[in-house]
Parts: structure tokens; C-alpha cells; sequence
DNA sequence: TTTT
DNA sequence: TTTT
């Protein structure tokens, strides 16, 4: 019985080709930053476009779905969690924080590289219950350069993996 | 008119008692962490509570009713949409990152400290189409030109957020 | 200050063209059916399509976008808030009911006739708060006293309306 | 591959105790009315509550926590979707529709009798994926007096319910 | 880095 | 009554 909610929605386009990859124990996992857009007034009082970048991970079969339909460009539609990972940075030795989306659900739009799904649209849950979606993706790394964690040598596989 | 879709719903307690500032424009600023606990498998495969914390801030009205009803271990459910602040780390000279919930609505639900709202709860929106709680804020300074981010002279420093 | 939540989100296809009226105060109203697919298992244990109809109404602004730009074969998301109304029907003597998603946002998405707006997407909201769009339905009437609820003069009757 | 997003948040109070079935094949049903309070300007300008009644339907694990745990006055956060089910009235020979939420997921909040959970909250999801609570509850009856399909004679069995 |  |  998990305690509370955190639930997202984001509607906006891909900005580059998703990066996929697999953990050691053979999982797809997908990792993508999308823009949502919005109007929002600027300090001179106008209605100016405003652009948040936001990092989505997915997962199974949600992940392998990215991987044949989203490219740069695809509008989409995610349900998902809001995770932030920390870590100490090597270099320098501060800490660091990264917040993702870990994405439950994705609905593919008729964006303008939106895949074979042409002007309609189709809806992909790689995984299930609310608190399914979420890895223990403590040790997960999206694109950190240097000195971070990540699966492959961190010992994690797919059983450590809640879904 | 607005593009995109950028929501967020979250559920559980307020990790300390709320920051409240007030802008050089006379607005009120609220910011606290929620923590919004999640049941998941641990690397053992054991069910175990994960606590995600999020940075909330809220403006204007709904900034008055956190200073007013909001305590450490306070249960609300906030509707809000995510932005993530960047900047560049005077010391490290390294770009930084804070993501955030600026919240667009908050329900007191009977949690430890909820106030007085009894059994009951209540919603307060202080603002009110998807994009106001953030047009609403210009006098909150969201993209920091150098250093960190400015929390006035509240007292309020990195220090004092968990991540 | 109001309590609790109700919440709708729907992403589907415009059944017709929407129905635009004003009200005696002069307020824009649009109603329409919108069509959500959802895939699931039939008596036999295939994977069936199955869709929901819902029936929207929008005011304002929102009523003017969907004038302007919504037809049959649109593809749409909103964002609303259930509302039943009953009355007791004139012949059988019967109490009947009809639920309707009223409108607070409307998201055009690049859909089979989604208008002028390409394979992008553009959002309104002809109000605000989270109980706004009926509170702002002042000439909406909502808790029809006898009869059959009542669309004005607009000539449009129960039968027009699929369910 | 579902299309489509039909999806539902209440935060309201229970109406009455709950009433708990069991299918022909054994599977849990409950059902209640949820109210959702709003405040919103009444026909004279006024800010009045208005109090919106919700027909809601669980299956499975989630009926069994209603059983358990919710009761008349229980303060609860649903999450689910919108279904309309219609019939043909025996008597009069009308058509009939009726609104429901089939709730995915359900969470306890601190509420008048809100069960066990004390100041806090518990959520529990009895199904998973976004189309999956939804049951071909085509004939699925909630508190139709007469003429209604009903699982107990319909033939209808768990077998025949895709989750 | 997207999109209109 | 939509859509793929």
C-alpha cells in the first residue's frame, strides 16, 4: 500500500532522438528531453512563449515503444512520476541533484515526426500500478558524463527492478 | 494562448514549518518540501517506503494560506505545474539546476498539523488559468543571472531545501 | 475558498460539429460529444476497442475557441469537471439525470479536422480557477427546477443530444 | 495499444457505507457516492457551496480495501475513469443512462471515518494499466431497482472481466 | 534541444 | 456520432 501521490502530465515535442539503451539484465530503458510550451506574461507585461525542458525516462515496454515511434520533433503526451536522483559529484565533490519524469504512460500525437500513428493517436503503459513505474532507479543515470552510477557496474539487473 | 501541458498532482506532508518572503513588489512567496511517500520493491525485492521530496513554492493568495494554515507535517494535495532553474555556481563555475512545483492549488486535507480545517479540507488557487501561477510571478526571479539563487533576504539558502 | 477535487481529463475525437449557442446574457456556449478509445478485453478475451462518449460543454472564451476551430473529427484534450444534472421528465414523470464534463481547458491537437493548427497543438482556457467554469456559468442553468433543461432559445432540445 | 485518455481525480467524502457484492465468479465489487464540495457564485452573485454526487465502482482489491476501510463520511482521493452504461427502461421503454467512475485507485485521507490509517493516508491500486480497470461492465448494475442485467443472471463471470 |  |  503505497502512502500518497505523484502524478505528471506533460503534452509537448521530443527535442532530440531519444537515446535507448539496456541494463545489464536486458531492459530497454529510454531517455528523452521534452519541451512543453506555455504563455506566460514577461517582465514587460507581455504574453511571451516560454519553453520547459523536461528529462523522461521510460522503461520496457514503454521504452521500446520510444525507440520505434519518438524521434526529434514527436508531440506526445506522458503520464508519469516526478524522481529526483542526487549524487556527489566527483569533481568537485558537491552534491548534485537531477529530477526526471519516470514515464507510467505515453500516448503518441500527430506531431510532426510523431511516427506511423499519422493523424490519430496511440496510448502505451509499459508497466501498471501507480507505484509500478518506479525504478529503484537510485543508481540510474541518464546522461551524466563522469562519476555517477549507473547500471552496468553497479551491480543492479532487472530483478532489482519492481516491475 | 498556451501550448503544451505541464500539470502535476502531489499528495503528502510538508517536510518543515514554510519559508514565506515577500517580493520587492509586495507579493507573497511560500516555499516548502513535500514529501510524498511511494511503496516499492527494494533491491532485496522487499516492499519498502520511498519518500520523493519536491521544492513547492507558491505566490500571492495561496502563498497567505500556506503562512497561515501550513506546519511541518501538514498533509495537502497541490495541483502545479514543474519548472526547472538554472545557473552557474559562483564558486565551481558549474551550471546548476533546481526543479521546482510552483503550485496553482492547494487542498488542506487532516493531516498532523492541517489547521483548521478539522476532518475536512479546503482548496485555495490563488491564481488561475494552467500558465498564472507562473505569469503571476514576475516578481520572483525564475532564471538567476549568476549565483545562486536569490532568496532575498528571507534567510532562506540552499542549505535549507533537501536537495 | 471551495473543498475537494474534481477533476476530468480526456484526450479523444469530436463526434459533430459542436452545437454553439449564446445565452440570455449573452454568453457563448458550445456543447459536444467526444469520443474516448480505450483498448480492452472482450467476452472472449480479445482486445477490443471500446469507446466512451462524454458529453463536453464550454463557455466563454473555450465556447468561442471551439466555435472557431472545432469540428467533427477533432482531436482534442480537456480538462474539466464533472457535473450531473437532473430533472423530472415531463411525460414518464421520471427523474432523469444527464452528466456533462464542463470545460475549463481545450487543447487542439494536429486531429483528422483540428483546424488551422497543423501538427501542433495550442491550448485555451476562457477561465480559470478550478471552479470557475461553472461558477461563471451564471446563465448556465445548471439545477433545471421542472421539465427538461433548458437550452434557450437556441432550438436545441434533448434529442439532439446522444444521451 | 489503447488511444485515447478518459481519466478522473475526486478528493470528496463518502455519502453512505458502502455497498459490497461479489460476482458470480467471485470477485469483489463496491460501489458509493462520493461528494465533491465546490464553492462557485450562485444565480445572485453569491459564493455558495455546491455539493456534485459521484457514482463510484471498484473491483477487486480496491472493492476489498472499501470494505474494509471506507465508510459513510470517509474522506477519499479517487483515481479512475469515466463509463456511461444505458438500458432500455422495462416500464416506460425509455432509454437510460447512467454515469459511473471506475476507480483505479484509492486513498485514504484522514477523514471523519476514514479507517485505520490515523492522520495519514494509504493508497491502493486493485488493477493497472490505464484501460485495465475498466471492465466490460456492460451489464454491471449498481443500484438499479428492476429490469436491469445484473452479473448474478446475466451469465456474466469473472472470465468475462479483463482483469 | 522541440514546436507553431 | 469520432478516430486508427
Amino acid at each position: 500500500m503505497a502512502k500518497g501521490v505523484n502524478k505528471v502530465f506533460l503534452l509537448g515535442n521530443v527535442g532530440k532522438d531519444p537515446e535507448i539503451r539496456s541494463t545489464a539484465g536486458g531492459m530497454t530503458v529510454a531517455s528523452f528531453s521534452l519541451a512543453t510550451a506555455d504563455r506566460q506574461k514577461d517582465a514587460q507585461g507581455n504574453w511571451a512563449d516560454k519553453t520547459e525542458w523536461h528529462n523522461i525516462v521510460c522503461f520496457q515496454r514503454t521504452a521500446e515503444v520510444v525507440r520505434d515511434y519518438v524521434k526529434k520533433g514527436s508531440q506526445i503526451l506522458i503520464e508519469g512520476k516526478i524522481q529526483t536522483r542526487s549524487w556527489d559529484d566527483k569533481t568537485s565533490g558537491e552534491k548534485k541533484y537531477k529530477t526526471e519524469i519516470l514515464c507510467n504512460e505515453l500516448t503518441l500525437l500527430g506531431g510532426k515526426a510523431g511516427g506511423e500513428s499519422g493523424g490519430g493517436s496511440s496510448s502505451y503503459s509499459g508497466s501498471s500500478s501507480r507505484s509500478s513505474a518506479a525504478s529503484s532507479s537510485g543508481g540510474y543515470d541518464q546522461r551524466q558524463p563522469a562519476g555517477t552510477p549507473d547500471y552496468g557496474d553497479s551491480g543492479i539487473t532487472d530483478d532489482d527492478i519492481p516491475f
